[in-house]
DNA sequence: CTGTTAGCGCGTTCAG
DNA sequence: CTGAACGCGCTAACAG
């Protein structure tokens, strides 16, 4: 018996340097499934073995294979989420926030970068969905209809953040761009703001908050609102050329911006010029309540509040993880946003 | 024999959606065995039968379980990385490019946030070998006794990035943090500034860039530097606020920050009292090539280069990580950086 | 070119 | 309270 176990290395023994369930359990006299239980469910064993147990694992140096493990259980504790880019300071907080609430509840974070990209999307879900996730975040609401059917078909948990829909595929928390546009835009008119332009990265929801601002500032009546667009991700380099670009024409009253970045861009480049901001044009930007431009005094902004974002979504899922049966009423919420006005007049 | 199969659900058969290699190969009338070759080695089956396993894969959307096949393979095209925070730009274009090129790679990433917490760290490392990585990116070379121990022993390869030292755990790609600040000394007295201030975020990197500055103008005669520490991560609010205290000692030539967000705040602050940069203080600050604020033109900056850093470490990995036998002597790059004046004068 | 056998490391289940 | 058997889904190794 002794003889079948110790040369049953038939195949390459250098797996890896890795200890097994099996190497602590000899050690300590039990069984695998004993050193499992130790690890799992101490209740249920005796102390004096517990004991006995423990010391093995600390002297081999034992690290669970959590591989192994989701395969046996069929659930892997990793979430996948999907973000364009972490090359802006606009999600930060939010996935900070979600990872950390997430790993507080025992699971972690498999990040995919899509970059804007749906095409690009669409192939990191299918990677990720080998990876068997607990549950699944989609920034956004828009894919493309195989990742939507994909993504259908699976019973794992979904999350889209960072919009709304009416048909989302599962659950969703976010805000509307359209309505950022058109509180603006009302902001703007009623602050006595007649001459606008817009600045605006290539992003699907950048350049939806963009329209939907020029799209009511038409129906109150101002037809020709200049727009600069620049490629995603925005960076303050493109935002101090969408500047140079906006300024080749007539100077506005005020700047709107997609981002906080392209405003801080603005900010830069009228320093270089001695533009004065507000004075000569008012600046307004959009982004995270914590990491957000409207700490700088001349700029005013929309707020959102991306650690929320991320913190609903990682509460809804492990909510809904440990749940058994009822698949809850789907989850939906608006977490809203704010207009800050900047500080200096 | 058939009945042995379809009920053999003795357990719990809505095990989740999951397809199997068995089940597309039932309906593609083979075994398990060519369903896989087909998918992975393709060269390997006869034309007619990969068409009628793709046409089976298609028809059950079948999605490869990557921790099966990790499992029995033990690789797991997954690689760790251990980050402070993304709360700060600094990280970002490193992180973006160590990803896409591991994804053109095969591999993951798997992405763990210290918060600067050496003990967090060390848990963090626990879990993350729980996956079974294939290499572990660690982001600076100071880590626990335990983390450096539990590191040493395990043949997965490692990269340390961001910082030097002597004594690697594996293989080192970073720059100098007290070649950062002792380059900042002397070119500032070289430009005729002699009276400094510090600002710094209380990261460990950032502290010795500060420390090593300070101790530079010591041995070039200049006494008493002040020094204002704050928490980190680095934002534009805390710039402001250790600002405002800099400002309540002397005004000097020139403020030092530790990295380029605390240079932001202080424009942002000085903007709003009418402070003039670099008129009335000159500011110095510190970030990525790519995402820095050097495109702000009253800063001057030093610049490193994160994108260089996190494709340098991704492709040793894949190439220690496809090469054979000889582990390949340890790498160390020293990725330098450069100080980069304002644009105004 | 394709099938068979065996096992990756763990956890569920049921005996004892 | 502890153990034995089995299987999670996949692939290496060897037949044929």
């Amino acid at each position: 018996m002794e003889e079948s176990y110790a040369p049953a290395t038939g195949r390459t023994l250098q797996t890896n340097d890795s200890v097994t369930l099996e190497d602590v359990a000899r050690l300590a006299g039990v069984t695998a499934m004993t050193v499992s239980r130790t690890l799992k469910r101490p209740e249920l064993v005796r102390e004096e073995t517990r004991l006995r147990v423990m010391d093995a694992v600390r002297a081999t140096g034992y690290v669970p294979n959590l591989l192994a493990g989701a395969l046996a259980t069929n659930k892997s504790h990793l979430i996948a989420l999907l973000l364009p880019t972490i090359a802006t300071s606009i999600f930060t907080d939010m996935v900070q926030t979600m990872m950390s609430t997430l790993a507080a509840a025992g699971y972690q974070t498999l990040l995919g970068l899509t970059d804007y990209l749906k095409e690009r999307e669409e192939q990191l879900v299918e990677t990720l969905l080998g990876r068997r996730p607990d549950a699944i975040v989609l920034t956004g609401t828009d894919h493309s209809p195989l990742t939507r059917e994909r993504l259908r078909r699976t019973k794992v948990p979904i999350v889209e953040i960072w919009d709304l829909t009416d048909d989302p595929i599962d659950m969703l928390i976010g805000f509307s761009h359209e309505a950022v546009g058109i509180a603006v835009a009302r902001h703007l008119l009623q602050k006595d703001y007649r001459r606008f332009a817009v600045l605006s990265a290539d992003d699907p929801r950048g350049l939806r908050r963009s329209t939907s601002f020029i799209d009511e500032l038409k129906r109150q009546g101002i037809e020709s609102v200049p727009m600069e667009v620049l490629p995603a991700p925005a960076t303050l380099q493109t935002g101090r050329e969408g500047f140079v670009r906006l300024l080749e024409k007539d100077l506005p009253d005020v700047i709107v911006c997609s981002t906080d970045t392209l405003a801080q861009g603005i900010l830069a480049e009228a320093a270089k010029r001695g533009i004065g901001i507000p004075q000569d044009v008012a600046v307004m930007g959009f982004g995270d309540l914590s990491t957000a431009a409207h700490v700088h005094p001349s700029l005013s902004t929309v707020r959102i509040d991306g650690a929320s974002i991320g913190r609903l979504a990682a509460e809804a899922l492990v909510s809904r993880l440990n749940a058994k049966e009822p698949p809850l009423p789907a989850l939906r919420v608006d977490t809203g946003f704010r207009i800050v006005d900047r500080e200096s007049a």
